[in-house]
DNA sequence: TGTACATCAGTGAACGCGCGTTCACTGATGTAC
DNA sequence: TGTACATCAGTGAACGCGCGTTCACTGATGTAC
């Protein structure tokens, strides 16, 4: 029956989801290194060998466990940008900075596993890389929107070196024919400000230098968007 | 003699630098967390127990490692910078950037080890403390000079919320006292998007993003420097 | 200058540990006729 | 509806591995008289 079969599946697929849970609880607590399979089996009461069921290989579990990450994170800013009303472009900007640093606040080893230093020895499959551009897309899709509203456009003084113009472009091309090259450099800049900001926070690299984290962030959510644009 | 004691007291330290040496070696190939005594002691052709003479155990080498890395790091964007004429501000600041950037793809898992994601389970010692904050020292000297010429200076429509001026005004107090909070601010951004673009490139994030690297961080330097207005 | 003693680098064996992965197996649950 | 068979989750033992750290030791090198 086809029902009985699904029954089979979904345990199975529980099952699965226990494993990944357990996995994501020795992470915040040891690291990506020193996650092992055969303590999550113990977590689970079960015998080391059954998670074979479940999964093929210790680095399998860790490439489920960064999709995952992504797609959580990717989930997250999305949410908080819909929710924002669409013409308040600023507004869309910051709700999917804000959402980016909570999301990596609340689950520190999770984003160190997707942006902080890549884990030796691990290679990340294809399979990554479009949960991998999630929140790119979105911050992009602002700046699209941006230049159609006529909001932001090329500012004066703004050249960029040949090099540099081309591969803008080629960006542009690829992911945003309406965004020129000078406006596509800005939006770069801010994409690498937004997770360098939240890395050095989320790292303890400001720890002793600032003290009000949530409105330091706050004030550098308004100068990214001044740079790009969508504030004067 | 102390000629005598001298030369034992030699030895040791060359053979400490031989275990740093081979340890920096291990890192390069599979990272902090695959760094073992034993590996670095069969390197050298002794047994593992001889490692303890040098070294207490493995997190102290670890340190040791770390503070190496800062201080390399130090040097090199000391050294750069040094070799620019004085008041040469944008100049200046450039190749401390440039010297960053190099020294991290020179030594990207020593990059990692200070500024990637921490170490899980290793705490950092105090002693870190001012090896790590030698590059930030010799941005903000830039600051500081290009403030007291008078080249830079406030920027109009700049504005920082209540406790973003409290902060900036307490780091300019501990640290630069003639800067002005709304300066101090753009500085403290500066030095964030200086290692969230390093990061992003030793990381691999902008692999499949942008080809000519060189070009594109030599834009960024340049956006650094408008931000903070250190050119026009 | 020569001898007795202290220092110290390096040895080799051992402790107890955890890991990933394989394999033949048991027994419950689902499937087909 | 009842029975024979197939599927599959979980078991338990084992393989071979590497790790950090301790300890009693040997033997060379430096020191003091």
């Amino acid at each position: 029956m086809a029902k009985a079969t699904t029954l089979r599946a979904r345990l199975r697929a529980e099952m699965l989801d226990e494993i990944k849970q357990t996995a994501r609880h020795h992470l915040a607590v040891g690291g990506a290194a020193n996650l092992s399979l055969r303590a999550v089996a113990r977590d689970l009461g079960m015998v080391s060998s059954a998670i074979y069921r479940y999964v093929a290989s210790r680095d399998e579990l860790l490439t489920a466990l960064i999709i995952d990450a992504y797609n959580n994170l990717g989930d997250a800013a999305e949410r908080a940008e819909a929710a924002v009303d669409r013409s308040d472009l600023a507004g869309r900007h910051a709700a999917i900075c804000h959402a980016v640093r909570a999301w990596a606040l609340a689950h520190p080893h999770e984003y160190a596993l997707t942006f902080g230093s890549p884990v030796p020895g691990y290679v990340a499959p294809e399979d990554t890389l479009g949960p991998g551009s999630r929140v790119s897309l979105a911050l992009l899709q602002i700046v699209v929107d941006a230049v159609g509203a006529g909001v932001v456009r090329p500012q004066p003084g703004d050249w960029l070196a040949a090099p540099v113009q081309a591969e803008m472009a080629a960006i542009s091309a690829r992911a945003a024919p309406a965004v020129p090259p000078t406006v596509m450099a800005r939006a770069v800049i801010v994409w690498t400000q937004l997770f360098g900001a939240v890395s050095f926070e989320v790292f303890g690299r400001t720890e002793r230098i600032i003290a009000d984290q949530d409105a330091w962030f706050d004030h550098q959510v308004l100068a990214m968007a001044r740079l790009v644009g969508l504030r004067p």
